[in-house]
RNA sequence: GCCCAUGUAGCUCAGUGGUAGAGCACUCCCUUGGUAAGGGAGAGGUCAUGCGUUCAAUCCGCAUCAUGGGCACCA
């Protein structure tokens, strides 16, 4: 005599076992349509579990998130019968849920082409028409392993293998295809009416580059059409502010075959980096930094110290002459190191901190580049600070405080943030360890940040904070980082002499705000879509004459603010005014000045937005201290 | 590095087994026009590179390089 208690706080005592679908429909006719799966005691199950016992009990639409869920993984299900009554011989993997959508692994003689992905959502939307209802069934493990490889299905045996042998196997079926899963699922395929098929891709079984390469199919999955097309919509957009297009569009920068992995900076590209790095290097300076710069290229004995030689020689880019190998730096820690071992530090030195716009190259794998987010020359804006384990948590507080800032000047205002501790391969002792990783979760805690562990993903040689930051289309990019180093200094011979008079290895912190300046870069161009705020937009003001009579005025006028300090142009093409302010607008420059007949006479400039919004006509002065004070609001 | 796709004018892209086309940009001419494209003429390409097949290759095949989407990697 089960009772269940409903999300309302009602209850419904029912005489014998009840499943959750003959609940829904109890409670009405809609909800029983719309009922995907349900929640008992908090547990997701099936529409179709037998309930027993008395309990709590919410019936899962495709309203909530694990409603959504559980369409996106019956949806993987779904594609993978279409691709196995397509194309006989393939063998199913895994087809997890991903963030908008779901993908599915497949082994087969030849890969899919975009076309087959037209062929197989047809045949899932027949199987949707054909409203299959969808069965579970448990088996034991070995049968289960005994039954997928009688179907020649390896991959799944293998899986299902590596399950302990006393647990038992639950399998999902739809027609006469049936899949190892966990579940739960929709009751029938005829739920599932919103997807589309994205891309097809290549993928490593079990994600490891030594086993064979899987044809991974990409789809995506919502409750309503609205929903999807609103996804599409946004995949659009982001295609439309991707860097690589708006560096073209607004030539920025542009990267070619001679140098993959490497950026020809235009000059309007540049001045936006100019733009950055001397904001940066304020930064800087008004927070104890002193900017230093280390050689490009270092001999191998040093790599060798450092241990890169051994771990890393196949991603550096390496030089001889007269018989002496150099790499050419891919970090600049060692170089920092060697200005810090020139001279004998005190305790009273420290905190010591270096700041470089380092320029660093890596030998990237070539399938990793891309476009300004993966290069294999980039500057960092590197800081390193030599201290006692003491000042880890204060410097630490106090760089939180410096990024949160500087992030914000740039125009993001959230940061996410992330605590990576000691991996199972790692130097140091385990109380070091403790010491520092209690540091660093100290240094968010009075921050006043929350923050999340991603465990063992700490350096061998310290753990780290990773900041991340959002941008406008709700991405999030790995930019700041503060790693604590316990191994460098010490291999390199640093050392301080403490108030007793003894010689002790410093602790080197590691941090970087922006990260790379080219992937930086990148992402303030997606995040503002081309738009920069003033102060980083590479042309602010562009002048323009009606006619050839206004040249001399335009001219005097684009002198005077370019005195001013502002990044101003003048055009006096023999073009219509309407001509020049379309281009204008489309090189998203923020601010367009006509000056015609009018503004002669008035010693005026009309003043036009890139938006489009007209702020009429206004005398020079008070455009150019409209333009002091918006460059300086940042 | 691996899988798949792509590489044609500065840009965006058509196209063909008989050595190539559009729009924009560029140059010149006309036009001097008040807030998102005025008109005309012209110039511009070893069709990524190399090797093959063929009477003939930008097109077909192989290799290489690069780019794109993923996977793996990211000190």
């Amino acid at each position: 005599m089960p009772n269940i208690r409903l999300p309302d706080g009602s209850q419904k005592s029912f005489p014998g076992p009840v499943t959750a679908a003959e609940v829904a429909q109890s409670i009405g006719a809609g909800l029983a349509r719309a009922a995907l799966a349900a929640k008992v005691n908090g547990k997701l199950v099936d529409l179709s579990t037998p309930i027993e016992t008395d309990a709590d009990l919410a019936i899962v639409t495709p309203k909530s998130p694990e409603g959504v869920d559980i369409l996106r993984h019956s949806t993987s299900h779904l594609m993978a019968q279409a691709v196995q009554e397509l194309f006989p011989g393939a063998q199913v993997t895994i087809g997890p849920v991903i963030e908008n959508g779901f993908y599915y692994d497949f082994s087969y003689k030849r890969p899919f082409t975009p076309e087959d992905l037209g062929a197989i959502e047809k045949k899932m939307a027949d199987i949707v028409r054909q409203d299959l209802p969808v069965h579970r069934k448990v088996m034991s493990r070995d049968e289960a392993v005994e039954y997928f490889l009688n179907i020649g299905e390896k991959y799944k045996a293998e899986i299902i293998g590596a399950i302990p042998a006393n647990e038992p196997i639950s399998l999902y079926g739809q027609g006469n295809w049936i899949d190892l899963c966990r579940g739960p699922h929709v009751p029938s395929t005829g739920k599932l009416k919103v997807f589309k098929l994205m891309r097809v891709a290549g993928a490593y079984w079990r994600g490891d580059s030594k086993n064979e390469m899987l044809q991974r199919i990409y789809g995506t999955a919502w409750a309503t059409k609205e929903e999807q097309d609103a996804y599409l919509k946004m995949l659009e957009e982001a295609e439309k502010r991707d860097h690589r297009t708006l560096g073209t569009q607004l030539d920025l920068f542009h990267m070619q075959q001679e140098a993959p992995g490497l950026v020809f900076w235009h000059p309007k590209g540049w001045l936006i980096w100019q733009a950055v790095e001397q904001y940066m290097r304020a930064v800087y300076r008004d927070n104890g930094y002193r900017e230093v710069r280390g050689p490009q290229i270092l001999d191998r004995s040093l790599w060798e110290k450092t241990g890169h030689w051994q771990n890393f020689r196949e991603n550096m880019f390496t030089t001889s002459s007269e018989n002496r190998d150099y790499a050419i730096k891919p970090m600049n820690c060692p170089g920092h190191i060697l200005i810090y071992n020139k001279g004998v530090r005190s305790y009273r030195d420290l905190p010591l901190r270096y700041g470089e716009f380092g320029s660093c190259h890596r030998n990237e794998p070539s399938g990793s580049l891309h476009g300004l987010m993966r290069v294999r020359g980039f500057v960092q804006d590197d800081g390193h600070i030599f201290c006692t384990e003491e000042q880890i948590l204060p410097e630490c507080v106090a760089f939180t405080a410096l990024l949160q800032n500087v992030y914000r000047d740039f125009g993001f205002a959230d940061v996410i943030y992330k605590v990576a501790t000691r991996p199972a391969k790692r130097i140091g002792s385990d109380e070091t360890w403790d010491r520092a990783e209690a540091a660093l979760k100290d240094a968010l805690e009075k921050s006043n940040v929350k923050y999340t562990l991603s465990p063992g993903e700490g350096a061998f040689y310290g753990p780290k904070i990773e900041y991340s930051l959002k941008d406008g289309i709700g991405r999030v990019w790995q930019c700041g980082t503060m790693q604590v180093d316990f191994s460098m200094p010490g291999r390199l011979g640093a050392e301080y002499v403490a108030e007793d008079n003894t010689r002790r290895t410093p602790v080197m912190l590691h941090r970087a705000i922006v990260g790379s300046m080219e992937r930086f870069i990148g992402i303030l161009i997606e995040h503002h879509a081309g738009a920069f705020p003033l102060w980083l937009a590479p042309e602010q003001v562009v002048v323009m004459s009606i006619t050839e009579r206004h040249a001399a005025y335009a001219q005097s006028v684009k002198e005077n603010l370019t005195k001013q300090g502002f990044r101003a142009s003048a055009d006096l093409r023999n073009e219509k005014i309407s001509y020049k302010i379309r281009e204008h607008s489309l090189q998203k420059l923020p601010y367009q000045l006509v000056v015609g007949d009018k503004e002669v006479q008035a010693g005026t400039v009309a003043v036009r937005t890139r938006s489009g919004e007209d702020l009429g006509a206004m005398s020079l002065d008070a455009f150019a201290a409209r333009l002091r004070s918006e460059a300086s609001a940042r």
